[in-house]
Parts: C-alpha cells; sequence; structure tokens
DNA sequence: TCAATAATGAAAATGAATTGCAATTTCATT
DNA sequence: AATGAAATTGCAATTCATTTTCATTATTGA
C-alpha cells in the first residue's frame, strides 16, 4: 500500500510524466468538471462552460475529460444514451448506478455485500476481475408518483 | 401470467403483427445467430455468413439482428468494444457476463443472491428496476496462464 | 528574449449505426 | 400461372459521436 495522491497531485504526477504545459482553460474545466461532480456527456460540459467561458472550444473540453480520464480521475459511463459519460472518480471510493429512464436521474450506490458475492462469482470461474460495471435501469421514486398521478 | 411462447413462435407473432413476410436470406441469418448462441457484433454476424451465402448484405443482417431485438429474441450488449453485441434470449433466463478483456472470452453466470440484493437497494431508493447489467472485466483462467507463463 | 514544445480552435476524418431508394421477391388473390 | 400490393434487399448515402489534423497561439525553461 502507498500513500494515495490527492486529485491535483494525481494531475501535476501525470503532466510531470508527459511534459504537459498548464493553462486556464484547461484548468477551468478540469474544476468546473470536478466540482460540479456530476456525469457529463462531452456537450452538455461544453455547454454549461460556454456560458461561463465562451472564447473555450468543444475540441479542449473533449481533451480535458480526456486527460482525466488518462490520470483516472475521470470514468467514462455507457447508460444506454447515445454519448457516453463523465463522472469524478473520488479517492478510495467506488459505486454503482441506478439509473432513472424517465427524468436521467442517476443516483450512486455502494454494496459490500454485491461486491463480495462478484469476487465469489470471479474466483468460482478462474476470473481476475479488475473493473466491473453494476447499473440498474428503471423508474426513480419521483417519476413513479408523477406516472401514478398521471394515470386515471 | 400468461404462457410464454417459443423462439419461432415470438417470430412468428411479431411478423403478424407488423405484416411481416419471409424471407430465405433473414431466415438464414435468424437460424445461424440462434443456433450459434454467440455473442455477435453485426459485423462478426456478417462476416460468418458471408461464407456461406456471400449473396447475404451487411445491411440484411444488420435488418435480422434489429428484429430479433425488437421481439426479445435477441438482446444488445456493449462490452466496452467499439461495436455493440447481440446474444440470443433464452425463455426465463436471465445472466450477467465475465468478460475476458485479453482474449474477448464472455463467459455468462447467474447469481440470485445477487439479484435479490440488487432489488434491496433499488427498493432502499423507491426504485422501480425494469433491467439491469452487471459485468465483471477481468482476465480469464487460460489467459492468466499463458500470462504466468510467459513472466520470466 | 528565444526556441522548443504544448495547447487551442476550426475543420476534416473516422467509424459504427441507420436510412433512402430503386430493384427484387413474396404471397394472397385472381 | 399471372397479377399487383406490400415487404425485402443491396448499395450508397447519411447521421452522429468521437477523434484527429494542422495552422496558430501560449507556455516555459534556458
Ligand atoms: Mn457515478
Ligand atoms: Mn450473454
Ligand atoms: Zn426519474
Ligand atoms: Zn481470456
Amino acid at each position: 500500500m502507498h500513500k494515495q495522491s490527492s486529485p491535483l497531485e494525481k494531475l501535476s504526477e501525470h503532466k510531470a510524466r508527459f511534459g504537459l504545459k498548464s493553462s486556464n482553460k484547461r484548468s477551468f474545466i478540469i474544476d468546473y468538471f470536478l466540482k460540479a461532480d456530476r456525469h457529463f456527456t462531452v456537450e452538455e460540459l461544453y455547454d454549461e462552460i460556454k456560458q461561463k467561458k465562451p472564447e473555450i472550444s468543444y475540441s479542449t473540453v473533449y481533451r480535458a475529460l480526456k486527460l482525466l480520464a488518462e490520470c483516472k480521475l475521470a470514468g467514462q459511463c455507457t447508460f444506454g444514451d447515445s454519448a457516453s459519460r463523465y463522472e469524478p472518480i473520488h479517492q478510495y471510493e467506488h459505486h454503482d448506478h441506478l439509473i432513472c429512464r424517465r427524468c436521467g436521474r442517476i443516483i450512486e450506490f455502494e454494496n459490500d455485500k454485491i461486491e463480495r458475492l462478484q469476487k465469489d462469482v470471479a474466483r468460482r470461474y478462474g476470473f481476475h476481475v479488475s473493473a466491473h460495471k453494476l447499473e440498474l435501469y428503471g423508474m426513480c421514486r419521483k417519476c413513479r408518483k408523477v406516472q401514478k398521478g398521471q394515470r386515471q
């Protein structure tokens, strides 16, 4: 076990390793993304950033997310939308997703029992698991209420 | 609970409902796909069918798989490859996937405990789950052996 | 200050998925 | 068997997210 580095440390380690330079635009994007802590498509993030800094282009947003993914500060999600999403990865944390197909809401959850059972399954097949994905699709509490009201 | 229909019944129900006609090409594709019982990309299936029936086009394969998906005889999988895959859906059956990132092997498994725990989680959040996806990515037994042999 | 090199924006390229359309095939009805 | 409405097919074209190219600008260490 070696000490885990903070997000910004990870980022500067990565910059050092690949000889990257810094830029205000990229910093702004990264900062916005990490603070918002949501599940953005590239386009969604671009649209929000455009409001505050219209001089930032789609390409730069795209490349910033790609960079974050490379240094494990962002994870890529594919929730059945046409476009894939990026979420901030926090230290030591793992979670899975509940996805509402009606309103798009995404809820994160953790369940140690499930995690343990997954490992059991893998062991049974001689598999070594390096990553997994558990997604529950359906309708959230709020949307179920709305739907109930609409019937009749 | 009403009686579940067999694959071919499902197909002819669907044909009746949408006024479809039958064709040798489509039948061949569907037959090949269901018998092979694997996780094909459209292109993979096309390439294999091309060997036996070169007069069948990519579009027709694509449309046959789409049709199967519509009548729930095929399911769509997204395993991180660039292209999505289709798998036959068997009656009453549900399963999740172990995916070897080295050789591409896909192993199917079922685990009732995990299924139950998923429902518990959903209930806790007021969610109604209509579908879910559990994928374990890693390295299969065979590939782990190979890798062990290669070191040193 | 000055190179060297990275970052950026705009446009083009890529590639899987999908569709438009003319030609062909199916099939119920003559 | 012939007919004709409607479905199927092949090919090319299109869509759309993603990725790359390339000319220009910004950063940084010497
Ligand atoms: Mn998440
Ligand atoms: Mn499967
Ligand atoms: Zn909802
Ligand atoms: Zn393998």
